[in-house]
DNA sequence: CAATAACCGTACACCACGTTACGGATAATC
DNA sequence: GATTATCCGTAACGTGGTGTACGGTTATTG
């Protein structure tokens, strides 16, 4: 098969796969039912991702990589840092609190092995934080990493565990708004007082 | 079996639970091996307890009773709110991080039913919220609420998430001193520059 | 002490999954 | 066009889980 379109093929697969961990679990997601839902074989499922695990990896990879690639059009300088947190902020709520995002933390928490877990860390706050850190660095930060801290705490609250026990629905427009808001106004506060240089 | 005898033997179950659970996540944690880590039976499990999801109910009751009284207990009026708020965060950290929270919180991410997440977020922060509001309250907030949200935020940031995906180990006595600490700075900060009222 | 209730250890019926194997069909390469 | 590689749909195998049932044992009650 050509490279690009077994490519979409992969997409296609991982689409699929999406929608049977939405619906069923990381365990009731068989392999089986996948290859039907995707209109694929075992083997195939099997020859390109090694196992259930190796699936898993492979999707884990490419939306870290979705999610850097967003933040990374979110961070324009030159622009105010509040405007930019804004950016930033709304993207990173938006995706991490996502169905996607979502699926893979909950499938990594089934995961009794801790393979999953840590992909997601690998992919996710290994990479996210020194981005995040870059724009606080670039906005005069002298310690980045603590800001980045804190205004990640501030954003996110506790809405990633609740979203990952099913506990809560997306947060519609109006409730991330608010929330960006009410975050970065309380991080720039902390800033100006100095309250976020501790390690 | 008299009351008491049987309640010792359901907290040694349960405790045989955790165990299980530890090692082989909600999957593989099998109502016949919990049976026999605990010398009880298969019958005697589903009779006390219905079926598998209302094991893990009880013992997420259980936990959600054991986490407020740990509350309540660290909340001792009149002192200093910095004070209070020090001792109740450092036991909240440690409650909600430990292994038991992180077990349950698990097993109710690999629950596609939902129930398990329904019957945590019942039990944790529907109950836990107004513990640290009614705090707050004593302590002149208008607005105990936000303010709860916002010191909850500062105080546990992603190391729930982090802690149920399996990416991250229980912090140390130190590590948790010093974000209890930060934390507890940060918030009063917030809450000196009236930046937690808004909702 | 006898009768009753509850528990234990094991078996059972049913169901499902992860992974491999196979024959036929299709696509890619030479 | 022939050859080779890959994919598909299905079958098979090994393993294991959920929940119920049963005979024997133990605990409780009258």
């Amino acid at each position: 098969m050509l490279d690009e379109r077994k490519e979409q093929r992969r997409l296609a697969i991982e689409a699929a796969a999406y929608d049977l961990l939405a619906e069923r679990g990381y365990a009731g997601m068989s392999m089986l039912a996948l290859a039907k839902a995707a209109g694929a074989s075992n083997e195939t499922l099997y020859n390109w991702y090694g196992d259930k695990a190796g699936l898993l990896a492979a999707m884990i990879a490419r939306n870290a990589e979705e999610v850097l690639a967003v933040i990374a059009a979110q961070a324009q300088p030159p622009r105010m840092l509040e405007a930019e947190l804004e950016s930033v902020g709304r993207a990173l709520l938006t995706m991490l609190l996502g169905e996607r995002s979502v699926a893979l933390n909950r499938a990594a928490a089934s995961d009794a092995s801790g393979e999953l877990g840590r992909a997601l860390a690998a992919g996710g706050r290994a990479r996210g934080m020194p981005a995040l850190e870059a724009i606080l660095a670039r906005h005069g930060s002298a310690a980045p990493w603590g800001e980045a801290e804190t205004f990640l705490a501030l954003l996110l609250g506790d809405w990633p565990q609740r979203r990952l026990i099913g506990a809560m629905a997306m947060p519609d427009a109006g409730a991330v708004q608010a929330r960006l808001s009410r975050a970065v106004a309380q991080f720039l506060t902390l800033r100006r007082a100095g309250a976020v240089n501790k390690r």
